[in-house]
RNA sequence: CGGGGCUUAGCGCAGUGGUAGCGCAUCUGUUUUGGGAGCAGAGGGUCGUGAGUUCGAAUCCCACAGCCCCGACCA
């Protein structure tokens, strides 16, 4: 390709609206073009190398007797009612009417569609295990896009499906997927990434993974220990904490004129944040007020409430937090009308002991609270059901790990991809069966795999970069190599350069060529923005010297000066040698 | 959905009531050629949209929209 003619030109200015290194980087050197909030279009550069990305995974997906199909991005309301996210999932779906006004959605995933696929496919034991995938466009209608592609409105993934007849086949097939994206991520140049297990959200399965791109830019808070494997998002992390026991105090009521938060009831009453209990107030949709109980010092997960009710949470408006007879400020368990909320205790007050806590009565706190003792003792049958004691606090940096006690690190990171346990969840409710042995129908039990496509781009571009752009991976930059010519009028350089261009290509190795008429400043800031691995530099003082010179991108050896002849056999021999670091062995 | 900011040429910006500007980019010519050069010239605008105030609005008032950041959210 001669840069003078690629679609998409290097700017030098900043974009105004960029703050992520791959967001900038991606703008100024031609990649990528925004065309509204989340929707970004790829210029050849970023085409060519996510069709790279695409083409690994496909191998990848392969290897593992991946099925690659292609399913709609069109959907109806009829077959997302099916399994209830028609009505389950909110504005994040895009939804339009057709010309008849019938309902439509734009699928942000493919669990119906696939399935809709399974049960008709998929009938047979004999079938089974079964995977399909594709690469594919998505639509979700994020409530706040940003980061340029880090987070899209449209965006491509690989998602992958698996039907399985059992539990068990099912969890071996999980870690053949989770090998299959170790190779994948090596093998597209990611470097500092690893899995963590992760939550489930509300229809997710029993189990899952996500994996993470280790890179301080990143979206998610991931806790792992410092000393063994333990790797967890904050979201499903736990730790047993640093629990202090002692015997229980009597229960004293306490009066704390203007005492509303966590900082000022333990400098009051000079104890630790920890010798407290805070509690952090939610609804759900149904106006039932839920308040999560932990300790003073940490804080609540929201997604782990979630998951022990198993219900939708937002924000606990008044009205609600007054009908349950909960005081803001000085909330507590006793005087609450439990007919209103929904109350959860975090393990650590369970285990705790005389803790202080709202006493449900303004300008007042109760000391020496110890759960057993004064409050769930007390409760009657139909209490008892609107108590829940359970994991709801995040686990932080220094808190001991769950596994081995050592202590965890918070890291931030990208997702990247995520394997998910699925069970029946799907083939049970929209009735996808295969006849067993015995011909007797029993449900799919499925996993789902997913690979943000377009996301691994930014991502590989936040962890490799220097200053003056991206560093690519060969396997996934746009070219192999990048040719500049100084001085191009001068002698048979421009000749030179060609000879080489044409000898590369012949050789299937992908050559962008500057022949441009430009100050070797400008080639080279914009060969640094553009990235490509290996740079090949044809100018007369060299070539008088009948020398052409070489260097890497991320000038891991100084540049080299070669024989001209030799430049092209050279760089054949280079660009097998790079493509060799990031192969995976079988 | 809350809070904050922004919107003037392709990009980055200046312009507080009186003829719409600068730098970069683009095009022409010329000089120059190892880390974003110089000179001379040219093209490029519904100043986000709408409605007001005014003799006159990019500028003042009102409404709306779009975009970015923080938060909420993220199946």
């Amino acid at each position: 390709m001669l840069l003078s003619k690629l679609v998409g030109r290097t700017v030098k200015e900043t974009p105004r609206d960029a703050e992520l290194v791959s967001h900038r980087f991606l703008l100024r050197g031609g990649f990528v073009r925004q065309y509204s909030a989340g929707v970004y279009g790829l210029l050849p550069l970023a085409q060519r190398s996510i069709a790279k990305i695409e083409t690994i995974c496909r191998e990848e997906m392969n290897r593992i007797e991946g099925q690659e199909v292609k399913m709609p991005c069109l959907g109806t309301k009829e077959l997302w009612d099916e399994s209830g996210r028609y009505g389950a999932i909110g504005k994040d779906m895009f939804r339009l009417n057709d010309r008849n006004d019938k309902p439509m959605v734009l699928c942000m995933t493919h669990e119906e569609p696939v399935v809709f696929f399974a049960r008709t496919e998929l009938s047979s034991y004999r079938q089974l295990p079964a995977m399909m995938y594709q690469v594919q466009t998505k639509f979700r209608d994020e409530p706040r896009p940003r980061g340029g592609l880090v987070r899209l409105r449209e965006f491509a993934m690989k998602d992958a499906y698996s039907f399985h007849t059992s539990e068990e086949d099912l969890q071996n097939y999980y870690w053949r997927a989770h090998e299959a994206y170790m190779r994948f991520f090596k093998r597209t140049g990611c470097k500092n990434f690893v899995s963590v297990m992760s939550d489930n959200g509300m229809f997710g399965g029993k189990f899952s993974h996500e994996f993470m791109m280790l890179v301080p830019s990143g979206e998610d808070t991931l806790i792992t220990c410092t000393n063994c494997d333990y790797k967890a998002n904050q979201e499903i992390a736990t730790s047993p904490f640093d629990v202090k026991y002692s015997n229980a105090q009597p229960l004293q009521e306490i009066e704390t004129p203007n005492i509303k938060t966590i900082a000022d009831l333990s400098k009051f009453l000079k104890i630790e944040p920890s010798s407290t209990c805070k509690a952090v107030m939610f609804q759900t949709k149904e106006q039932e007020l839920v308040i999560a109980f932990v300790r003073g010092d940490l804080d609540v997960v929201e997604q782990k409430l979630k998951g022990i009710l198993q219900k939708e949470l937002i924000p606990a408006k008044d009205a609600v937090i007054a009908a349950a007879g909960a005081v803001a400020g000085s909330t507590g368990p006793i005087g609450l009308n439990l007919s209103k909320c929904l109350v959860v205790f975090d393990k650590t007050i369970v285990t705790g002991s005389n803790f202080a806590i709202g006493a449900n009565k303004d300008g007042y706190h109760l000391n020496n609270f110890n759960l057993e003792r004064d409050f769930l003792s007390g409760l009657t049958d139909w209490q008892k059901q609107r108590v829940k004691t359970g994991d709801v606090a995040a686990a932080r940096a220094g808190d001991p790990c769950p596994s081995c006690g050592h202590a965890l690190q918070e890291t931030r990171g990208i997702e990247i991809g995520n394997i998910f346990h699925l069970g029946t969840r799907y083939s049970q409710s929209m009735n996808s069966t295969y006849l067993d042995h015995a011909g007797i129908a029993q449900n799919h039990v499925m996993g789902c795999y997913g690979i943000g496509i377009t996301r691994l781009l930014p991502s590989i571009i936040e962890e490799s970069h220097d200053e003056r752009g991206p560093i690519l991976p060969i396997t996934i930059a746009p070219f192999d190599v990048h040719i500049c010519i100084l001085n191009k009028k001068e002698g048979a350089t421009e000749q030179k350069a060609m000879e080489a261009y044409n000898a590369l290509r012949k050789a299937g190795i992908e050559v962008l060529l500057d022949d441009r008429d430009e100050k070797p400043g400008s080639q080279f800031a914009d060969a640094d923005l553009v990235g490509i691995p290996l740079r090949v530099i044809f100018s007369p003082r060299n070539l008088n010297e009948n020398k052409v010179e070489f260097k890497f991108r991320d000038n891991r050896v100084p540049a080299q000066l070669l024989p001209a002849e030799e430049i092209v056999d050279f760089i054949k021999k280079t660009v097998a040698e790079e493509y060799l670091r990031y192969s995976v062995d079988e």
